[in-house]
RNA sequence: GGGCGGCUAGCUCAGCUGGUUAGAGCGCCUGGUUUACACCCAGGAGGUCGGGGGUUCGAACCCCUCGCCGCCCA
């Protein structure tokens, strides 16, 4: 006998190491079984989890346990990142808060040793939390990006791309990140807008005749300019151009040039022009051929280019200074209050500038054609499919790739300096060794270049490279492409763009068939849930209150296309009580002897009832396969939610109350058992033993498959159901763990209309008589019987049969078969045959009128709106024809009932 | 400035290629010791589908336009 409720804190543990050592999360061996491989995005190594990670992998799991029990062999490769920046910065404030020696200090060698140590003792932090979702990964495979094979990988795709000229070396701006010394990608700047000021600053001519007037808001740069444009076509200027001025402060005269890039609307249409600091005047500067003198060194402080008292001061007392120092020269002609995009560094958070430095680089339009190309041609797709557009236009619009970064934490660049500069890429220092041998025809000291490679880099190999590249393994083999790859909108650039180039280009193959972009999970209000905000929920505070399945459910149901889900406790908590319906409902079966039964076949089974809820069953079957094979987890969810709870507890179980128990009540004669010609026998399964067993069989058959069809969304809890009724009845063909049973696979024939029409009046004539009774404030104590009115043959002999059911769910005495109503009966219309219940000793006869006319009133409303549509000869003529039948039969339908409730209506009059 | 989403019941959201009386959950109201479940059961109220125009026999859905809200890229 199961436990009043489900209790996860004590199940999830326990089932989840069982799991594990059964070594059911690996895929079969099966040769012949179809894969399919999902790898998971690799959390930061400095990770914990938060919603957003519970709701990517949620989803992966539900398709890793989907596709694992339709038979195939199914891989979830796990593993993390190492995250360059993030974890340098964690184990650098953990060795300042130690009050140890500082990065520098420790050296190059000493500090990544301290990062592995840190690794070994706290890096497993998320992989654990994981496991506490329910992921169901492969650990035996699991991978880190720094690992010696995927670093092979790193240094062979270098040394690779570097060959073909993709990747190259070259000088240039970069986004400069002062705080971490070192250069970042495009998009590891984040544009903030904030408060600043638009100084105005005179430059005086240099043959004193007059000044010229430029606008900036980082005085600081002026240092380093070397011109100002004015727009060639700008008339005012047209005198100056080919002229100099004196620039104030550094004393040195600079050209006034003619360029396109001057406004001529904003301020004086004059612009400075400081090629080594700002992107613009960069391409300004290549133009014009113009001077680049970089001001700052690494940490953005003033350099030696500057006069001595600017130099060391930090570019922002600098910018004070210089301000200060126009304005007592009487050169500071204004000063205007502007919020402006500012870039930040991502990860430090601080303004970054732009820098002239050699970095490394991949060409990456050559890479992202092909990349472009197998989205264009569907060989990978998206879902929701919208996203596309955000990858076609990023695609068709790439920068080249900054991949050096000045780290310690990362795969070193496998690039070797010789003394004069010249470079030598191979995979190991006695490769380029070779290599300077060969060409300077003598040993040369060399030096490896001591940049790491973007974390990036290593991510974009991740779905070839955690299966063995370059080895030519089996799991390459076998499970390269990947099928789906479940991924946030926030890194489609970052990573998933760079794994289709990469993959291409080194497999030849796209790296996965389907990029599911799941939603961002916000607050209740739709606020992004961070920190500073204090509005972050924690997974496993979370999974702690209500448990993993519920979460997971939660998420899974609000999972539909779009971009964000409000996620709320309440949500959760009903998600929590459908667990504990479920689990209810088999703890009342398995209290009614519901039981497995040998051989049972449900296409054999004769009750109405039964081969109703075996049909539903096999409906539900299809919409949740369909839906789980196209990324619908809402739908999925959604189908499973009201098939149990509506249908399966609220309908079937109550329903089969009468016939599963009471076994002492006297049967009702068994005469006639031709089913299909009465259309439906409930009643005489009522205490009969066959119907009872069936029924019993029917249920712990319908439990079966609710507990497949549910376990990819709530593991824990279907698992445990699954044993604990593993010992009812007939054993299971599948013995071992509900994980690895084979998906329902369930014949359209085992719907039957026959057996839907039959349930289908028992239902509408319980809900509809419940309804009438609770309008008219008819007491729960009232016993009247149920008048069948006016129906088929086939309706009387159904609800004749139903009689037990019909007595007990509507609270009647019984099922009588009359010519007329008795005066004062409230009649009803149910699929046509009008029902009726002898109350009117308790109704307020106001109330009933009042219900009847709003009845007939919806009715006119509906007869009205088709007659309209039917007398339109338009209509007849162009709709199909089905529609148009649809809409005669609705009319007729709809009158019929309408005239039924108005004589009722009349005869009420006249009790009155 | 360019682009992408969204606007449907008090709240959060479903509504597939145009044909339903526009649905669900939560919340709300009424009633409930009924072979498991109060994390429950039964019933109910609540929507001119953001505004306007168009296409169509027919529009929440397609087209145009306007208005908010959010995100991404400049």
């Amino acid at each position: 006998m199961l436990e009043k409720t489900f209790d996860p804190k004590s199940v999830e543990p326990r089932l989840y190491a069982a799991w594990e050592a059964s070594g059911g999360f690996a895929p079969i061996d099966d040769p012949n079984a179809e894969t399919f491989a999902i790898v998971i995005p690799p959390p930061n190594v400095t990770g914990s989890l938060h919603i957003g990670h519970a709701l990517n992998n949620t989803l992966q799991d539900v398709l890793i346990r989907f596709e694992r029990m339709r038979g195939k062999a199914a891989l979830w490769l796990p593993g993390t990142d190492h995250a360059g920046i993030a974890t340098q910065m964690v184990v650098e404030r953990q060795l300042a808060a130690e009050g140890n020696l500082s990065r520098r200090d420790l050296g190059r060698d000493d500090f990544v040793a301290k990062v592995w140590e840190w690794k070994a003792k706290s890096g497993g932090t998320i992989v654990n939390q994981l496991k506490r979702l329910g992921a169901s990964c492969d650990w035996s495979r699991e991978r880190f990006t720094l690992d010696e094979g995927l670093s092979a990988a790193v240094r062979k795709v270098f040394v690779t791309l570097y060959k073909e000229k993709l990747i190259y070396r070259d000088k240039r701006l970069v986004n400069w990140d002062p705080h971490f010394q070192t250069a970042i990608s495009d998009l590891e700047v984040e544009q903030r807008e904030v408060d600043g000021h638009f100084w105005h600053f005179a430059y005086p001519l240099e043959d004193g005749s007059g000044e010229i007037v430029v606008a900036t808001t980082r005085p600081e740069t002026m240092l380093g300019d070397t011109a100002v444009a004015v727009h060639p076509k700008d008339e005012r200027y047209q005198h100056l151009i080919g002229r100099a001025v004196r620039l104030p402060i550094v004393n040195r005269p600079v050209p006034i040039i003619a360029d396109d890039y001057a406004d001529p609307e904003k301020g004086s249409g004059a612009v400075k022009i400081t090629p080594a600091h700002d992107f613009n005047d960069f391409m300004v500067g290549k133009r014009n051929n113009l001077p680049m003198i970089n001001v700052f060194d690494d940490f953005a402080r003033i350099n030696d280019e500057a006069p001595p008292e600017y130099r060391g001061l930090d570019r922002f007392a600098a910018r004070k200074k210089v301000v200060e120092a126009f304005e007592a020269l009487g050169l500071l002609r204004g000063v205007e209050k502007t919020r402006h995009m500012v870039p930040h560094g991502d990860r430090s958070g601080v303004v970054v500038e732009p820098y002239l430095t050699d970095q490394w680089y991949v060409n990456a339009e050559v890479l992202a054609r092909p990349a472009i190309k197998a989205v264009e041609e569907g060989t990978t797709v998206f879902a929701p499919k919208a996203w596309e557009k955000t990858y076609f236009e990023w695609m068709r619009n790439i920068q080249p790739w900054c991949i050096s970064r000045q780290l310690w934490w990362g795969h070193r660049i496998p690039a070797w300096f010789g003394p004069d500069g010249k470079i030598f890429v191979a995979e190991a220092e006695d490769g380029a060794r070779a290599q300077a041998r060969e060409h300077y025809g003598r040993d040369e000291p060399l030096r490896q270049d001591e940049d790491v490679l973007d974390t990036w880099f290593s991510s974009a190999l991740w779905p070839f490279s955690t299966l063995g590249w370059p080895e030519k393994t089996e799991d390459l083999a076998r499970f390269y492409p990947t099928h789906t790859l479940v991924t946030g909108f926030d890194i489609i650039f970052f990573w998933v763009a760079r794994m289709m180039m990469q993959g291409l280009h080194f497999m030849d193959e796209v790296p996965f068939k389907r990029i599911f972009i799941n939603a961002l999970v916000r607050d209740a209000e739709g606020k992004k849930m961070s920190k500073s905000k204090g509005n972050v929920m924690d997974p496993l505070e979370l999974v702690d209150d209500y448990g993993a399945d519920a979460l997971r459910f939660t998420l899974t149901a609000m999972s539909g296309q779009a971009r964000d889900i409000k996620l709320s406790r309440e949500r959760i908590e009903g998600y929590r009580n459908f667990g504990t319906k479920l689990w209810n409902a088999t703890r009342f079966t398995q209290m009614n002897g519901a039981a497995r039964a040998e051989g049972f076949d449900p296409a054999t089974v004769k009750l109405p009832l039964n081969r109703w809820i075996v049909g539903e069953t096999t409906r539900t079957a299809k919409a949740v396969t369909a839906a789980l094979g196209t990324c619908g987890f809402d739908a999925a969810a959604d189908s499973l939610y009201r098939f149990v709870w509506r249908q399966y507890c609220d309908w079937y179980v109550e329903l089969a109350k009468p016939v599963l128990g009471k076994p002492d009540e006297p049967n009702p004669p068994p005469e006639g058992v031709d089913r299909e010609a009465r259309g439906g026998d409930a009643r005489r399964a009522s205490g009969d033993e066959a119907a009872r067993d069936e029924t019993r069989a029917t249920a712990a058959w319908v439990l079966d498959v609710i507990l497949k069809l549910l376990h990819p969304v709530m593991p824990f809890l279907t698992e445990e159901l699954w044993g604990q009724t593993a010992g009812l009845g007939a054993p299971r063909a599948h013995r071992g763990f509900l994980m690895t049973a084979p998906w329902p696979d369930l014949p359209d024939s085992l719907i039957d209309p026959a057996a839907d029409a039959v349930i289908g009046l028992i239902v509408e004539t319980i809900a509809e008589g419940r309804s009438v009774r609770s309008e008219l404030n008819v007491p729960n104590s009232a016993r009247p019987p149920l008048m069948v009115v006016d129906a088929t043959a086939a309706q009387e002999a159904v609800l004749r049969d139903a009689e037990p059911l019909i007595r007990q769910m509507l609270r009647v005495e019984g099922v009588e078969i009359v010519e007329a109503a008795p005066a004062g009966a409230i009649p009803y219309v149910v699929e046509g045959a009008t029902l009726a219940l002898p109350v009117a000793e308790f109704i307020d006869v106001a109330a009933e009128r009042a219900r009847l006319g709003k009845e007939v009133g919806n009715l006119a409303v509906d007869i009205d709106r088709t007659a309209k549509k039917l007398a339109n000869a338009d209509f007849v003529a162009r709709a199909p024809e089905e529609v148009v039948e649809e809409n005669r039969e609705r009319l007729a339908d709809a009158e019929a009932a309408k005239a039924k409730l108005e004589a009722a209506l009349e005869r009420l009059g006249a009790v009155v």
